[in-house]
DNA sequence: GCCAACGTTGGC
DNA sequence: GCCAACGTTGGC
């Protein structure tokens, strides 16, 4: 099992929108690394939900992967703003997977928290410049958020 | 709204 | 295949 970060902008897609709609497909990527990290993910497998580019960054709870990757229907669809002209049927480019709500922490874990933590200062997400939507975690990493949050894994 | 970091594009 | 220009991300 795999241990993932997803960061998503609140006005976009919030974590609270996932728990209302109970899952989502994670559709809109567009960068080759982090496509690469949504085809190796497995279903089961957990993932942070973090909220960037808004008043409190932060990790907000646990999603889980509900399917494994398939073609991002967005890439073909012209009035999207994914479009991408230059993926047919035949030879998709990008790929997406499904995402389920799992479980919400009692407390966010903000970027600060994060830095001040020993634990995690091998993080991809805190490097600097640093623009992935997707990351893989480490399990050490994923328990250490968790306890942060409050909630036990 | 600024700006640093970084991926992508395209001319050569 | 190099690299400058450009666009995007995201914290502050």
């Amino acid at each position: 099992m795999h241990h993932w970060l997803m960061k998503s902008e609140p006005d976009e897609f919030s974590f609270q929108e996932l728990e209302r709609k109970g899952q989502e497909p994670w559709t809109g990527v567009r960068n080759y690394q982090a496509r690469n990290f949504m085809r190796a993910a497995k279903v089961g497998d957990l993932v942070l939900f973090y909220h960037s580019n808004c008043e409190e960054p932060g990790i907000v709870g646990v999603a889980r992967i509900s399917k494994e990757a398939f073609d991002d229907p967005t890439q073909f669809e012209p009035k999207s703003d994914y479009y991408d002209a230059k993926s047919t049927k035949d030879d998709p480019r990008w790929s997406c997977v499904e995402v389920s709500f799992h479980q919400a922490f009692k407390r966010l874990v903000s970027l600060p928290d994060l830095r001040a933590c020993a634990a995690l200062k091998d993080m991809l997400i805190l490097r600097p410049g640093n623009r992935l939507s997707v990351t893989p975690v480490t399990a050490a990493e994923f328990k250490a958020i968790a306890g942060l949050g409050g909630i036990r894994k």
